[in-house]
DNA sequence: CGGGCTCTTGACATGGTTCAACACCGGTGG
DNA sequence: CCACCGGTGTTGAACCATGTCAAGAGCCCG
């Protein structure tokens, strides 16, 4: 079980900045933003051409409090989204992988309710909430899709929250690596070989342990990594 | 901290099933579904009269993979939504009280996600999922209600998240003992004395304790029950 | 080559669980 | 009315999983 590099840039950064986002991004496919664009394609007309950011490791893509102006498509990188409680105590809610949407947990609000943060070096397709707003007013079915898209999300929290409430620290581990492996073979990539972008610390603090304990775990699973 | 008598019936059994929800209903300014079928009122015409159901304590409202055939929203009573894992261990999932909306987290479901289970004896409104969709169909507001309820259950689910991966025992019951008492506030119930409804075990397991550990705790914090 | 990361390991402390016993209360039947 | 019974709540003791602490290894990067 081995840490990823420093600065990997494990796929290829395809320069496609202004343009749909179906053409030419390798995770169209699976793409949840690119699924609520095709239902409601041409809704916008030619308006479909996609805006981009950049994100080299470490760098944020919002902080916690700032307007919500947009909403984020994953093309290629890693990013979590975490909070932070009064007392200084940093907790990771949530990793997000390509074809992922990022900010979905602050779409009904005006200010984010979370950081989010590129584990290593990502591009991002953007999609301005106006935009999604126009186009979902003009195309139910694009609305409907999106619901699925949260509810997907809400079911991954209630499938965390039953981890955490009677999991030992040995079942997390092991339920989280599956998620992540399910999570790589729904994008076609290997489920049984894959490399983890974020730390020890990301991991303990999502699933509910210290670093200590998730390294002690995971000598005792399987090297099935 | 007392819990409740076996069978209260705290509240007047109001007689009021075939009306419509606004006219009688004790949780009328504090009720969800009133406030999206008001956003949406006369939508469906008088089709408002609402069904109810009552439950006697330990009884039923369904069972998960049922099929998703209504939403309801709680008169008088409570109720919890719970799940079960393959090797029989049960999880309290969620607490729902006078106004709140009960099965929303499978309105996007085909088959009920959990089961629902009355804490005590509990009057609930019918809103078939049918006239549902066909009332947010007429009309857009009555959607963005239902967008901002969904998303005060996901709000919850994240701070549950972080309750459960960074609080200690204490701190996550008196943290239960908080929101409670905001809930009981902003319903007009007193937020410095109430009766429990749910009992050790079932708080425990919402919070990720034993029943054991709820009292040793409860016995720690203040007696400001 | 040195500095600062993350990762790893082991010893130790401790919070929480487990287990067993008992108190309390309401319900039930004699 | 009383005796019994089951469910829930309470308590304490022993155990164990996990957190805490400290030290060192490996690695990347300047």
């Amino acid at each position: 079980m081995t840490r990823a590099p420093a600065r990997p840039l494990p796929c290829d950064p395809v320069p496609c900045d202004p343009m749909p986002c179906s053409a030419n991004c390798p995770m169209a496919r699976f793409c949840l933003a690119g699924r609520l664009m095709r239902a409601g394609h041409a809704a916008a007309g030619d308006d479909a051409r996609q805006r981009t950011v950049r994100l080299r490791k470490g760098q944020s893509l919002y902080l916690l409090g700032d307007a919500v102006t947009a909403l984020y498509a994953i093309r290629v990188g890693t990013v979590k989204t975490h909070v932070t409680t009064e007392d200084g105590r940093t907790q990771v809610v949530g990793f997000h992988f390509p074809g992922d949407m990022v900010g979905l947990d602050s779409l009904a609000r005006t200010q984010y309710a979370s950081y989010a943060t590129a584990l290593e070096d990502t591009k991002l397709c953007v999609i301005p909430v106006q935009a999604l707003h126009a186009a979902t007013a003009s195309t139910p079915a694009l609305g409907n899709q999106l619901f699925l898209v949260l509810d997907r999300q809400a079911q991954r929290a209630r499938a965390l929250q039953t981890m955490l409430a009677l999991m030992t620290a040995e079942e997390r581990l092991v339920t989280f690596l599956l998620w992540l492996a399910d999570g790589f073979a729904a994008r076609g990539f290997s489920s049984s070989e894959f490399i983890l972008r974020m730390s020890r610390e990301e991991i303990g603090s999502y699933i509910g342990l210290t670093l200590e304990t998730v390294i002690a775990s995971s000598r005792g699973s399987t090297t099935a990594d």
